[in-house]
DNA sequence: AAATTTGCCAACCGCAAGTAG
DNA sequence: CCTACTTGCGGTTGGCAAATT
């Protein structure tokens, strides 16, 4: 990919990173990740950091798998995401290697179009025909620690049931810190000090 | 062979939440 | 508390390559 036009004016430096762009980026981080922390270099205009950082998470990550998803990453996708919606960072964490992003480029591109061949809405994971059904749980993540259900069942605050999907979930740490215990501070890859890729649940206790 | 359309996906944008001073 | 700044996230955009006309 080129540079898009608008990005050569302006001292900008948008688009498409070059490998000399990656190397540097990848040469900064380890420096930065021996010296424990922060940029020294004193600030830096918003968008170029933010730019790095995702440019780190999505594609330099030294742990990301890329490459085809297999049958079963789809099907743990199309599990996870009748679950969780629209939370890519919630279901990155179930696929190790997967980033949000590539999970959210695959969802749209082709497990959409998937579930929609299949008579499937993808958004509600229901046939395209089924109007209303009285036998569903709805989970709804409005309001933090809140589970509306339709369902009477009552259930442990920490996981969910689904009936119809033969799937249970449990919150807790993702399977990511599980296999690989190695990591920079306390788990999850650096980024200038700070953990990505991997949420911490530790916090919310 | 050239023009047009389509699919893919890296990158950008803007908002909300968290954090430091 | 309040403000400014940073980070994380989800939605969207736009460029490239492949497929089609």
């Amino acid at each position: 990919m080129g540079r898009s036009p608008c990005c050569e004016k302006a001292h900008t430096n948008k688009g498409a990173w070059t490998k000399e762009e990656d190397d540097r980026l990848v040469a900064h981080i380890q420096a930065r990740a021996r010296d424990a922390g922060v940029p020294t270099e004193g600030r830096r205009p918003p968008p170029l950091r933010q730019s790095w950082r995702l440019r780190w998470i999505n594609y330099l990550r030294p742990d990301l798998k890329r490459g085809n998803f297999t049958q079963d990453e789809d099907d743990l996708i199309i599990k996870l995401h009748s679950l969780l919606g629209n939370k890519w960072s919630l279901i990155a964490g179930r696929l190790p290697g997967r980033t949000d992003n590539e999970i959210k480029n695959y969802w749209n591109t082709h497990i959409r179009r998937k579930l929609l061949s299949r008579g499937v809405d993808p958004a509600t994971h229901r046939p395209v025909t089924d109007r209303v059904s009285s036998n569903t749980t709805t989970i709804s993540f409005d309001k933090k620690g809140e589970e509306k259900s339709s369902s009477s069942e009552e259930s442990p605050s920490s996981w969910y049931r689904v009936p119809d999907l033969n799937l249970e979930l449990r919150i807790s740490p993702p399977v990511q810190s599980q296999l690989e215990p190695v990591k920079s501070e306390a788990g999850g890859h650096s980024f200038f000090g700070l953990r990505t890729g991997v949420l911490d649940y530790r916090k919310g206790e």
